[in-house]
DNA sequence: ACATTTATTAACCATATGGTTAAACTATTT
DNA sequence: AAATAGTTTAACCATATGGTTAATAAATGT
């Protein structure tokens, strides 16, 4: 461990906190001892628990959306980029597991707040996707769909076990690496079932 | 609206309380208001908050479950599974938006509480079908799979949507009706693009 | 070296929150 | 009708929690 400055040690055991235990669970003292500092310092560098809320939501918006956008907005082909997408996504939430349910929690829980980042620069992008299906569907490369349908199932498909994890390892009755041999398999599998469903 | 006994109003006001604002972020006394009671009732019917978590919790489980076993244990072939349940299952999160989120956050931050649930009798219990569905692959009704890849392929196209609502209808850029014509689409899509993709 | 700004801490404070209690009110029993 | 048991409330209580303050320590500028 490199030395930090004091203000990336709150943001980083911030993220740490926040992601684990969302903004409602998360408590300022926690937070303070995980950064090991005082809990004022909290309040020095970020003024209150909602703007500390803010950066972390900030960081994880901004740490999630390239994913997507770094894909989409490439010069691939629709199929190429259901494979991509698929494997460097679930790769990526293999490595940041309380990431994609920190999003979609708060979210969920302060949608106008979260709006605010939907239209924003970083936020993911999918339109030029989107067209690229249309335009893909319309010179009978692939079969006509819902471009939105589509997006909807891959990111289903993708993100659906790490969010409800506890649920889908409960109900299927997998241990933990029973569970990972089958997302690796899912980097596979979800592209075929994708790309199959929709190629002529 | 009917009378009900204080307690059932009780856990009515906790199974709305709970259910939106989770464990951490729910209030005692926002119950008691929904409740249109005093505080100390609540202590009355239900010793404390973790035994009136758990009743709701147990509640939302109970709800949830029959509409996996129901399906999944009828004499039905896997492919009049795989429809039937889709439409259960979307027309009932429909009815009941909180529950699956709920249900997925509280498990995973409860993980052990949450698998006491998973050994006993009411437990979503897909053993059956994923025998059945071995059973069709050695008959030649249906492709090889993995039958725990089939159903978790299944949950994600069904439930994803529900779960991660605020993410979706902000990446996708849907309003509220756009988004529900599209879960009504997906009772025939998702069915179709399972059996698609297993049937020989 | 001295002054000034920046960083850090211990001790506090106000309020929110889960939980308790004693009294009152309402059936129910005898 | 009196006694008993069950239900409900207002007022409290202890603690947790987010946030502040005043004093101190460390760095920076002159």
């Amino acid at each position: 461990m490199k030395d930090q400055s004091t203000e990336e040690n709150i943001l980083n055991a911030a993220i740490s906190v926040f992601q684990k235990k969302g903004m409602a669970g998360a408590r300022m003292q926690e937070i303070a001892d995980e950064a090991k500092i005082n809990k004022a310092m909290l309040h020095y560098y970020y003024k209150n628990k909602q703007k500390l809320f803010e950066a972390v939501f900030r960081q994880a918006f901004e740490k999630f959306a390239p994913h997507i956008n770094e894909v989409f907005n490439s010069d691939k082909s629709v199929f190429e980029k259901i494979i991509k997408f698929t494997d460097s996504y679930i790769s990526f939430v293999m490595e940041n597991p309380y990431l994609p349910n920190f999003l979609i929690q708060e979210i969920n829980n302060n949608t106008e707040f979260a709006n605010l980042f939907f239209g924003s620069e970083i936020a993911p992008n999918p339109i030029r996707f989107e067209k690229q299906i249309e335009e893909e569907i319309e010179k009978g490369i692939i079969k006509p769909i819902d471009p939105k349908q589509l997006l909807l199932n891959l990111f289903s498909l993708t993100a659906f076990s790490f969010v409800g994890t506890g649920l889908v390892r409960g109900i299927l009755n997998l241990d933990e690496k029973k569970f990972k041999t089958m997302m690796e398999e899912r980097k596979i599998m979800i592209p075929e079932l994708l790309i199959n469903s929709i190629k002529k």
